[in-house]
DNA sequence: GCTCAAATTTTTGTTAACAATATGATCTAC
DNA sequence: GTAGATCATATTGTTAACAAAAATTTGAGC
């Protein structure tokens, strides 16, 4: 059945297919490993193989997602060492952005971001883990938007989805992974107009959330298994 | 005829050819607004239309080149707007990866950089401006390779890439925009191991490139000549 | 001679059939 | 009963023909 039957086939079915995928994996609707067969995709968007190969393709040169010769389409499992590269990606381009972000804020922006924060609060306390992921991963997109840049929103954006799998991987489950009050010290920052606490509040607010992984105990994966049982 | 008979269609055409346009826009033999139609791209590169399509799908997705329905794929023309956005993110991203440049630097990795700043001065001294430009962006993805992080590498490439763009756009002809001596006081900092000094120098040398172009006036293009004509 | 409109041609977009490869099941041998 | 091989099925990859849209050329009218 198609995931929303309006917009899946009459508009732009192309961005459609690709920003559906992102979200699931954001808030972890799909696993890393999960193989994204063509047919299946197809069937739950109603669209075209053409369609589906043409989003695949785009969600593989962001690295969401991995293209294994005749083998399809997985969702991709970040390893320790590409969890690493990530988020010191994230710890050199965040705490800049969070900057520029408090420098530039408006009144709108803020108020955006303080509703966010409430929301994100509310699915903390409810216990929806989910909705609280990403919420949290909206944040950090929404600091892109109140800096006003476009280019720095769309990295921001891609390496947010891609910690979510490596939360994923390497996360406690169960224990939170942002925790809202330091989203709640980072938006007081930008009241202030204080960029460079901004930047320290959010660079301290990365390293947290990097340290409460075990990127040395990767959970058991597919791989993982195939490999075990060899030595066996 | 194909641009390199050999690893055209034998090896992975994909992405051979999606380096191929990367580079050529890099080195400005591609410049912002080139149509690239789809049977000029499978006879220069002797691979089927699929290919073809393919690759410039991800080059849509890297924002190198703009696919318009219906009318095809042309090399990307970036506004002042997008100028400012890559500038600040590159601004952001590299010199925190020149710091961890320096601090990671094998041995080898420094001399790779010295050849390489040899190289260019020998072109810049050359006048070629071209290859100048082509190896000044490379020492940006070499810094990338010394720190040891493939997803800054695949970041840093796509902005020097985008910003080659740029300056074909906005940048003075005949100027240098990397200046050498400012990439060879980076390459000294790293031998000392001086982290915080590379970022410094980084910075520097990126406001630099940026402050060299003329964001304000913009070279005529296509686009502009077209509104002009309606005008008179 | 110039402008506008119609038709041709070229180029892009889509669909469907076909080929190649991997996966899973069945069957045989031990 | 298990291991290995063979066959059947399903999925991916490629090609080619077709449809639709845009660009160009041609021609008619003023």
């Amino acid at each position: 059945m198609p995931v929303k039957s309006k917009t899946a086939n009459d508009d732009d079915g192309e961005q459609f297919v690709v920003d559906s995928i992102y979200e699931a994996v954001i808030d972890q609707r799909l696993a890393p490993g999960t193989k994204l067969s063509e047919s299946a995709l197809c069937e739950a968007f109603g669209v075209g193989r053409m369609r589906i190969r043409r989003s695949l393709l785009v969600l593989a040169s962001r690295e969401v997602i991995e293209l294994q010769p005749n083998r399809g389409a997985f969702v991709a499992c970040p390893t320790a060492k590409q969890a690493r590269e990530i988020f010191e990606a994230r710890l050199s381009l965040e705490p800049p952005l969070a900057n520029l972000a408090a420098q530039r804020a408006t009144a709108a922006d803020i108020k955006n971001l303080e509703k966010h924060l409430i929301k994100e609060s509310a699915a903390h306390n409810a216990g929806n883990r989910r909705e609280a992921i990403r919420l949290s991963g909206q944040f950090h997109n929404s600091l892109a938007l109140a800096a006003d840049n476009q280019v720095m929103l769309k990295m921001v954006k891609d390496l947010v989805t891609r910690s979510s799998l490596i939360i994923g991987m390497f996360g406690d489950s169960g224990i939170t992974n942002c925790r809202d009050d330091e989203h709640a010290g980072i938006i007081q920052a930008m009241r202030s107009a204080d960029g460079k606490l901004a930047e320290k509040l959010m660079a301290a607010h990365l390293i947290h959330i990097k340290d409460h992984l075990k990127l040395d105990r990767p959970k058991a994966d597919v791989k993982d298994l195939v490999s075990l049982f060899k030595l066996a």
